[in-house]
DNA sequence: CGTTCACTTGAAAGTGTTCAATTACTGTGG
DNA sequence: CCACAGTAATTGAACACTTTCAAGTGAACG
């Protein structure tokens, strides 16, 4: 049985935009968030969800498949700013300039919830609660950017990489999948890019991971042999 | 003349609390709002304003001084998230939680307004306007916080500090101030971690963008001689 | 006036990058 | 279904930048 990737659309009931919209006070009329939600789409990979400067009009709830954002310099570089699978929500950036500031592009196929902006802010006065989860989600985004900001500013390239790898875990459980084994659907190039790494290195560091037992690797497909090990990587811990 | 510190409280009608307090619809009553913006405080130079696991009741608007924020990780890592002066709102990150998830310390008197979070919700219900301005104050931090780690992923040593000069230069002028010269209210070490590099290769940058003529370093004192070469820098272009 | 802490500077070492070459995939058309 | 082309990934060697370690200078404060 080939592993299951960690991004295959799945029921994902516990996150997402189902945070956003069904975990509001108990007693709301749910129908009308229906509305919110009902907006569907589905993207192939390498198709723009929204791209930079484009006018800002929706927020999207990804419901299965996977996303990266990545954001343009003036100079041409490019910046990884994340990976982003079922739950997240996307487009929060815009909001002040109006404008999506970075790209969002889909790694494989990927299926979002479209939500209106003009009809949540509608929808929101209307249901205070639903302006709370909002502040909540948004809350959320700034200290996941600042675990980022610690990774690359303190991290050594192993670090990095088993940190990345875990959270990569993480997001798959908390998704409701459980195997030690999955696959990756990013490059190694976005991956070291995201990380703050040339391509080489990344490459590197997999295989003194799968030299030291810690990670099986073959191509995409990743299975983590020793979890503990790989945190005490990520921890900085110099012992095996 | 001394040169005026970058951080001392000045009037800054333009920028922070008044954004997100004053700028709202025309025709709200403002002496509601002026409750929000009533309780002020001052702390002293190495003060906390809240600390990692404190209680989260209110979030700041930083009236004039500076403020910097840090995070601590497990094993005793400090990343330095940003420094903050007259304007910035400071605690958003706490929503979530409702604990405060960094520390945010005085790096001089500085003075602040304190505005309790439940007092916000309420008036938040009433003035749907409030409500927006803080999804944009968010947005504009997650924003921030991206530019953040483009430079800590991609930028060199020079281009690190050259960014941040000019970053400390635009906050400056923002507030109203245009001199060339100011003074930085945090230490090298700060600094340092803040952008990801150990005290000696700031000291060293620094050293060298003096020789250069691009700045004049005497200690915290810093003048910028030549505005255009330090933006090159700070861009990446290869030319003096 | 001396102790302390912050900052600067130098030399050696290390980690990641760059450049270059090779191998492994992926997808397309014959 | 295979061959081919093009891209992605791996690996090696030389190099560069930043760090680390160490020493020295300077400013602040009792």
């Amino acid at each position: 049985m080939p592993p299951r990737s960690a991004y295959t659309p799945i029921a994902c009931t516990n996150c997402g935009i189902y945070q956003l919209c069904y975990s509001v006070g108990g007693d709301t009329d749910l129908s009308v968030l229906d509305t919110l939600v009902k907006n569907r789409k589905t993207i192939k990979r390498g198709d723009f969800l929204y791209r930079t400067g484009d006018q800002f009009r929706a927020i999207y709830a990804i419901r299965g498949g996977s996303v990266k954002t990545s954001l343009l310099a003036n100079d041409g570089r490019v910046q990884v700013t994340g990976f982003h699978v079922a739950g997240k929500v996307l487009g929060l950036d815009a909001i002040v300039t109006s404008q999506y500031n970075c790209e969002a592009t889909a790694l494989e196929t990927t299926g979002v919830c479209e939500i209106h902006f003009s009809r949540f802010e509608e929808l929101s006065k209307k249901i205070p609660d639903l302006q709370y989860k909002m502040l909540k989600i948004m809350s959320q985004e700034i200290l996941d950017n600042r675990e980022l900001m610690m990774l690359l500013g303190k991290m050594s390239g192993e670090e990095r990489l088993a940190t990345y790898l875990l959270s990569m875990f993480n997001g798959l459980k908390k998704c409701g999948a459980s195997s030690m084994q999955f696959s990756l659907s990013m490059s190694r190039s976005d991956i070291g890019n995201y990380l703050g790494l040339t391509v080489e290195t990344v490459s590197r560091v997999f295989s003194r991971f799968q030299k030291m037992g810690v990670l099986g690797v073959d191509n995409k497909e990743i299975s983590i042999v020793d979890v503990e090990a790989l945190r005490a990587v990520a921890d900085g811990s110099e012992n095996a």
